[in-house]
Order: C-alpha cells, then sequence, then structure tokens
DNA sequence: CTTTCTGCAAACTCTTTGCACTCGT
DNA sequence: ACGAGTGCAAAGAGTTTGCAGAAAG
C-alpha cells in the first residue's frame, strides 16, 4: 500500500499551491486541464484526498456546502463575499477564545477552531452589487 | 402569492425549535413524522426553506458538508465534537474582531460572522474515543 | 512484473423540482 | 373556488467507486 508519486497527483498540488481564491473540485480539474487534458474528475477527487491526508491540501466549506481546497494548511479565517463568491484568508482573528478556554476546563478536546465572515467585498461594494444569499 | 400556515410547516418549526442538536433535513423528517407520518422529505426541505426565508431558522454547515438545522436565529458559534458529531451551541465568543474591523477599513461589508470549534466533547473523550474525521 | 493509479462511467448522497391532487382561505 | 401547499417520484448537483487498462517502482 505504499503511495506512488504521479503527475496527476503533483499538477494537481500544483495549481492548488498556485491557487489563492479557494477553487473548487471542477475548478481545479480545469486548472489541471490546461497542463493535463486528459484528467478526470474523479482522479483529482481522489487526488486531493490524498493530498488532505497528507495534510497537504485542506478542505474548506462555506455555507453553500460545497468543497473548497486549500493548500494554506495552517490554521486560519476566512472573508467570503456573499455577492461574487470570492474568498480571502484572514489570519487566525486571536488565540483561543473564552468559548475553547471553557469547554476545555469541562474535559473537551478543542482541536482546532476556524471563523467565516460573510458580507460583501470591496470591489462588489463600491458597484453596489448586493447579495443574492447563495454562497458555493 | 400569499403564504398559508399549514400543519406540516407548523411541526416542523415546532421540531426543529425543539431540538438542541442541529438535526439534519432527513432527522428532521423522522421526527416530524412520529407526529404526521405521511410526511415527505421534499416538503421538509421546502419548508425549512420557507422558515429560513422568514428568519425562523437558520442553515448551518459543518466540515462534511449536510445542512443542520438551528432554531436559535442569533449569530452564535459551535463546538462540533469529531468523535460523535454531537454540535453544541456557544455564546458569539467576541464582538467583531481585529479582521472585520481592518476588513471594514478597505471598503468590506461584514454582515455577519460565525466560529466553529472541532474537537472530542467531554463524554467521548472520557470514553476514550477517537476522532475518526468524519462529521455531518 | 507487480501493484498502485488513472480514465471512464455508473452509483450514491443530498437537495431541488414537476405534476396532479389536497387543503387553507 | 382559487391558488398555495403537499406527496410522490424523477431529476440535479456534488462526490465516490468498480473495473479494465496504463504506468510507477
Amino acid at each position: 500500500m505504499k503511495q506512488r508519486s504521479t503527475r496527476q497527483v503533483a499538477t494537481t498540488y500544483d495549481v492548488v499551491a498556485a491557487s489563492a481564491d479557494h477553487p473548487t473540485a471542477e475548478q481545479i480539474l480545469e486548472r489541471v486541464r490546461q497542463k493535463m487534458p486528459r484528467v478526470s474528475l474523479g482522479t483529482v477527487y481522489r487526488n486531493l484526498e490524498k493530498l488532505r491526508e497528507q495534510g497537504r491540501v485542506v478542505v474548506v466549506r462555506f455555507a453553500g456546502g460545497v468543497a473548497h481546497y486549500d493548500a494554506m494548511v495552517g490554521e486560519h479565517d476566512h472573508f467570503v463575499c456573499e455577492s461574487c463568491g470570492a474568498v480571502r484568508d484572514l489570519e487566525p482573528a486571536r488565540a483561543r477564545g473564552s468559548n475553547a478556554t471553557a469547554l476545555e476546563r469541562r474535559g473537551y478536546v478543542v482541536r482546532w477552531q476556524t471563523t467565516s465572515l460573510y458580507g460583501t467585498c470591496g470591489e462588489c461594494a463600491e458597484v453596489g452589487r448586493q447579495p443574492p444569499v447563495i454562497v458555493n
């Protein structure tokens, strides 16, 4: 059960690592296909899962429920624009908050945490674009 | 296009309001059926959407991507047990963090935010149950 | 050569929708 | 009686998986 290093896995990782926009599997497929046109969606999903097991990518889900992939592996937060769907990485806002501390005092283990902010990004706010409630 | 008040909507809301465990649509269906056995899943989804539009329930998604429904409508945070899947409401940890302030200074609108903590709940920690990485 | 990985397509899960019928108003 | 709501089943989106052939070690 040893893992092999294939061009598909490498390219998939390169694409995610080069993307700052938290692409979905479908978007990753498109970008991988620019370099390897015959890659299939199933392979992309399998390889993303492999990369996740290895801790090289992270799966993020926002209000709409579809999986977004991020090569920024450390704990951090996100801003999601409800108008255009853009996602921005943010620094982890603060150290473990009072909630985590309170839970740990009661025997809970808090392994990680993440905050998502939802609103309208600067560009959309300028153009006056309104949030259509759909966020992937 | 006026809204009618039906027993299905009322019962669906009652079920969500009486549930502290953030049930999925399927779980809500089961509970509604205890009172109205012929209700269908499609109706539950339609009514949950209606309640969401009315601001009476809120959709929450965790790492696994499936929709959970919550009648606690105010802004608040969640703890998710990675072992048993239990979800606990937490108080909103803090006022708008520095991230929100910084974004707003740049012309962003931050409409709401939510934090999710992931770990092991007290009960699972006691029994020594390990996280299986699956969280609905 | 052996075993994992890939491409393809079919299967699966969760959610939405079309249609004929029901029930509030 | 009119029209929004319901039950059912079929269709959609996103994701997973079985299998035969391709390729890494």
